[in-house]
DNA sequence: GTGAAAGCGCTAACAC
DNA sequence: GTGTTAGCGCTTTCAC
């Protein structure tokens, strides 16, 4: 495929430069840079030879050299925990989807695990991009740890389920969430709620705080909350033994884990929401669709994520104050939760 | 919280240069880079006293200034039409993955529509960063043209389900898994398999056509195919329709879609597998789950992603072949799908 | 070890 | 309109 003397396009030596396009259409480089740019007039001549030029070495302008003359970056980060997830992709579509409607690019930096040397390495890459500001989804223990890792003086906000101090944040209020279906599935006749957790970012999570807060404002037994991990098959086995342990209403940290407790629960012989009742929580595209459709709590992840490059917006503005947007998730009434069963 | 006369951090004036903490150190520019670089030995006092200056000015090294001078971008851009959707979300997990293991960070480009002026922007955003290469996922119109503006001369890989020429791309091999797919319902008794389509990339996908050819093969029928939007909930209509056509057998082009075509079965009064057997596609994380199992077909989007990395890396290395690498997704047994239904 | 000088590829300012 | 001259902030020779 390698054709004669070094010119036309594809030339893997060097890639070509603005110079190399003037010399070649015999103009200046000013030039070719007015006709890029469309900053000033340029003959009708010069310009098609420029543009000649231009498409016979397939020249392309360097991003950096241009960046690096003519201000800042329009470019944020996120650093995510996992892009596949629910929640982390919607929260990411949000964010990316203000960022593009204000002429900013997104770019992912994935932080897998919470080991030190891994997170730092991440970081260094993404902080050694020229980036204008950082969103951190702080769902989980890495992006706690990411966010402390992040330069003072660079715009940072976090997304984040429970509120904070020092950085600017979008929150969804998780704790008054669990408390308002703690509260209903109490209102129901249950005696007790269990719940069943998901991966928490800290000791505590908004949803086990505000669990546990209903219940203790009810005088209610509060059952030690079972963990399950992010893979709703997780939710069968726990669903299994919430049957046997004779659990009436079952509060569930997300919609896929619910999903597998009702399993686990219907398995073991149990009928939902006659014999239990379970709520989940995030309103999953799947979970009004689910039999029975799932009772859950709304989270607006893409308006979070939203509202986070609002804020980063601020600051990158100049704004050093740390803001809070804080939203109220709502419940959504669906089947899966009903009355307490009358015997027992 | 402004303090007196412009020195210590956080002074939004102009971020500091390398000269600036030259400057305050004592010390000259390129030692300063030095210590940042690790390239050269450094005395310890210096050492000390630049990093004290850095620490005091909170100085972030210009990534545009370093990257101008020193070589390649280290970021692939990934231009997707949604970030949310489950296939979507994988393959960019897999490229993210691959791309950080190799050192690269990646930058998200989501092309929402078709409408030209919109995927022109988007699309020059993208390519106004310094970017060493570019995957696109083409499995939907916008993808198809956010793959023909990409200039030649940059590195590209597509991901895709239907095999192209021109440009190198990583493939899940659709067609031949939805003939196997049909093949395995044929083989059940049924006369013929429906099929519920998702939003296609062109005129024809690969599902469709695999489904069209094993159809033509056993000289079944070929029923006019439905077509689902991608909202689960869009098949709850159709899977209505179809227990009106008395359909027993129906292939869908996704797992969610399944869902709903299930449900919209069982709300007219049909069993599932008994009366009617549904299929779906994806091996969606809660297939599985799903009552009755989703029988379906197993599509590695993490791994397609990973695949098509690594294709890029070897355009980014200089390779100028269109190669393709193509996998075959694997049908999954569960219990959605069984025997036709022995009356009619 | 350390500084002075040069230059990465481009745009902005200033002549002509 | 167009070319010449200066930098943008950094790393890299190359002397000392």
């Amino acid at each position: 495929m390698t054709s004669a003397a070094g010119s036309d396009h594809a030339g893997p030596g060097r890639p070509p430069t603005i110079a190399d396009v003037a010399a070649r259409a015999g103009v200046s480089v000013p030039t070719v840079s007015r006709v890029l740019t469309g900053a000033a007039k340029v003959s009708t001549a010069k310009r098609e030879s420029v543009e000649a030029a231009i498409a016979a070495l397939s020249y392309r302008p360097s991003a950096a050299a241009r960046m690096l003359v003519s201000g800042q970056p329009r470019v944020v980060a996120v650093v995510t925990g996992d892009t596949s997830r629910y929640g982390y992709a919607e929260a990411i579509r949000g964010v990316e989807e203000a960022a593009r409607s204000d002429g900013y690019t997104v770019m992912i930096t994935v932080v897998e695990n919470t080991d030190d040397a891994e997170i730092d390495q991440a970081m260094a890459a993404t902080l050694g991009q020229p980036i204008a500001g950082v969103v951190v989804l702080k769902f989980d223990p890495q992006g706690v740890a990411a966010l402390a890792r992040i330069p003072s003086g660079l715009p940072v906000v976090a997304l984040s389920g429970l509120r904070d101090t020092g950085v600017a944040q979008a929150v969804l209020d998780e704790t008054r969430a669990a408390e308002e279906v703690t509260d209903y599935l109490l209102g129901l006749g249950h005696a007790t709620v269990h719940h069943v957790r998901v991966p928490p970012s800290r000791r505590q999570d908004g949803r086990t705080i505000g669990w546990r807060r209903a219940l203790r404002r009810a005088a209610a037994d509060i059952p030690e909350p079972l963990d399950a991990s992010w893979d709703p098959r997780s939710g069968v086995a726990l669903g299994a033994q919430l049957a046997r342990d004779g659990a009436t209403a079952v509060f569930c940290g997300n919609d896929e884990i619910a999903m597998g407790v009702i399993r686990g629960l219907v398995d073991e012989g149990k009928r939902v929401p006659e014999d239990v009742s379970v709520v989940g929580f995030d309103d999953h595209p799947l979970a009004g669709l689910w039999a029975p459709p799932l009772t859950t709590v709304r989270q607006d992840f893409a308006g979070m994520g939203r509202r986070g490059f609002e804020l980063l917006s601020r600051a990158m503005a100049g704004d050093r104050e740390p803001r809070l947007s804080s939203e109220r998730p709502q419940l959504v009434l669906r089947a899966s939760a009903g009355p307490a069963p009358a015997d027992r």
